[in-house]
DNA sequence: CGAATAGTGTCTCTTAGACACTATCAG
DNA sequence: CTGATAGTGTCTAAGAGACACTATTCG
């Protein structure tokens, strides 16, 4: 049946409907490495086990849906008020999760989405954000559900996405160095890049970072000269991109 | 509330619930002309608006449910006897449309899906298939629900993808000559493509194809010699990759 | 001071793209 | 023959990456 008889012919209850849910992939670096908020079950199914935040579509847009989610388990407001750290957070959907028997009690398509924030405060006790916490994500397995599949889509997606857009801007403060820069590239890619090239690299990329003017207070903890401060530039699209080194396992 | 909650105190009765489509983008070349296939509603909402295939899902996997609906619309049959034509169809997630306000009867959440194909017969009448018809993309606007927006978002990715996969493969027969390949991105493109400089390339990136040893029947229409053929090789991205030419654009 | 970092210079290799050219084939 | 296409050669400019080097700052 396809959609036009299917809406000439409507009734709601004439045909099986499937619960709608949204699943947020939130990743964030701490301590030079890239972690994603998880929140721990609380009942059956996969009771104690460590899943992604997730819930329920209301009557509202599945972007809607997705960003309350998230700020409800971060403990921070959504809104216009354009929040220093929730209001930052670049939000996109990765893709939809709906095979049968996903979900043991009944049919539900997942929504996915993956969120890119800077340093969020710890979920705070007391609220809906109790049960969630930040782990890396080397450390995120034996998720419920199909969730191992979700995060390690959304890895790849992440590493992609670094390579042709300005995202990890997303994951440093709004004033940053090319250090700071460079350490998102190695925390979400998994290796080390050389400081040099990376340096004259960003800065010829034309829109990708611009100067503040401004200096970095001290220098590194262990030492060097103080760096210049850059804020995120205009580009949506990096060109030339910032192409990880091959691996010829990734190609074929 | 979110997903364990929502699980713990399930009923199905109890949530509100949506129904679930896919609609398929499916893209093929007729004639050197990028053409989506469409089908002309008829029924209310929008009746005699023209729309893309789609339908609701069943007891089966988001992606059998999108093989199923092109199989249903373009008369051909899929299934394991890799079909000549279906068979060698590529499908793959877009993304999922899920505004409330997106369909006027009810909460319909739908997953979009990308198809590549090569050059399909006319849907024969008699079937399912007689609604529906090849459009050349420039030509399809209008469609119903947000179905333009869902063929634009296609649009775009399918361009990107023939940037960094060997997607292109997809359109033409299993045999093919560089011409022919290069004819598929001049299509989806919109731009002509420096003939010399594009052989050269694609030759150049490991895997992208390989030679049959065979050569073309007869020359060019318009005069030529006999072209090599290529059959597609065992790349799944190509590195380096066949980038557009740059648009500032696109860019910012 | 010693170690680590910021930032720049330089060299090599690869690639993109412009242009030219020959060979082959249809009409 | 004429015109169009297949395929190759060559040159230039740009980018990736290796390596070297200086200057600055922390401990």
């Amino acid at each position: 049946m396809d959609e036009a008889s299917f809406l000439a012919s409507y009734n709601p209850r004439d045909y099986p409907s499937a619960a709608v849910t949204v699943d947020v992939v939130a990743l964030t670096i701490r301590e030079g490495t890239l972690c994603v908020l998880l929140v721990e079950r609380g009942q059956a199914p996969h009771l104690g086990q460590n899943a992604l935040p997730g819930g329920f579509v209301r009557d509202e847009t599945l972007d809607e849906a997705a960003l309350r989610e998230l700020a409800e388990e971060t403990g921070l407001t959504p809104g216009a008020e354009q929040d220093e750290t929730l209001g930052r957070v670049h939000l996109e959907q990765l893709r939809t999760y709906g095979n049968p028997d996903r979900d043991p009690r009944m049919r539900i398509v997942s929504v996915a989405y993956l969120a890119f924030a800077p340093h969020l405060p710890e979920p705070v006790a007391g609220t809906d954000a109790a049960r969630a916490f930040w782990v890396p994500v080397d450390e995120a397995k034996d998720l419920a559900f199909d969730h191992d599949q979700i995060l390690a889509d959304a890895l790849e997606r992440a590493r992609d996405k670094l390579e042709y857009t300005p995202l990890a801007t997303a994951f440093v403060a709004t004033a940053f160095t090319i250090g700071e820069l460079r350490q998102v590239y190695a925390a979400v890619w998994g290796e080390e890049l050389h400081a040099g090239n990376f340096h004259r690299k960003v800065l010829s990329v034309p829109g990708f970072v611009e100067s503040t003017g401004e200096t970095a207070a001290r220098g590194g903890e262990r030492g060097g000269p103080k760096a210049r401060l850059y804020r995120a530039g205009d580009a949506r699209l990096l060109h030339p991109a910032l192409l990880r080194p091959t691996r010829e396992d990734r190609i074929r």
